[in-house]
DNA sequence: CTATAATATAGACAGTTATCTATATTCATA
DNA sequence: TATGAATATAGATAACTGTCTATATTATAG
């Protein structure tokens, strides 16, 4: 999984962690709120929320105990322009 | 991997899959023209475009002894429409 | 400084993925 | 109808994924 657009990509192809982004996105930063959300142990949100940050999507930072996640327009704009690009390279076929 | 959506993205995660449809994307829409592109094997090739046409992404025709395939404007949109979702649901954070 | 709350790590495991080689199928044409 | 070209399927395999339970780490509050 070397290149970030992959990390991205791999990162919304589970249902699971579209969730978690999804109510990260809605104000929902913490893992204490999140995994009301979800219906998964905690280390398993642990183990998604650390996917996504390595995917770049979010970004964690410390808050005392806990940690406050959010996600990157620049990373979702990376995706976006991807398609963009792939969609305006289509030849027309007759 | 039940959600269309998971499929799609799932289907871009992989790095031979996005160069096959960046080629299938250019006019190279026959799997022995794309054999050239990407450094797999022939069945190789064959089972990344099966998950490409089962995902929606692309769609494939016979043509003789041979198929032509081609990319879906309407799934890459679905996919663009949920960044922007996503984008457009971040509550700012300060 | 200890108890507690929030999060992370370790270890296990069943299921999936990406790849290969070998073989089968399908279709056009000589 | 037999040959050959294009593609698919079968079977194997190593690596990766998503999930869990149990335990460790970290940091605030009393």
């Amino acid at each position: 999984m070397n290149s970030q657009l992959s990390q991205l990509f791999h990162a919304l192809s589970d249902e699971t962690r579209r969730k978690i982004i999804e109510n990260i996105a809605l104000g929902d930063c913490c893992s204490c709120t999140l995994i009301n959300q979800v219906h998964i142990a905690q280390p398993t949100l642990s183990y998604h929320l650390k996917i996504l940050s390595e995917s770049g999507l979010t970004t964690a930072e410390k808050r005392g105990v806990w940690r406050a996640h959010h996600l990157n327009r620049d990373e979702i704009d990376q995706m976006i322009s991807y398609l963009h690009n792939l969609k305006d390279s289509i030849v027309s076929h007759d």
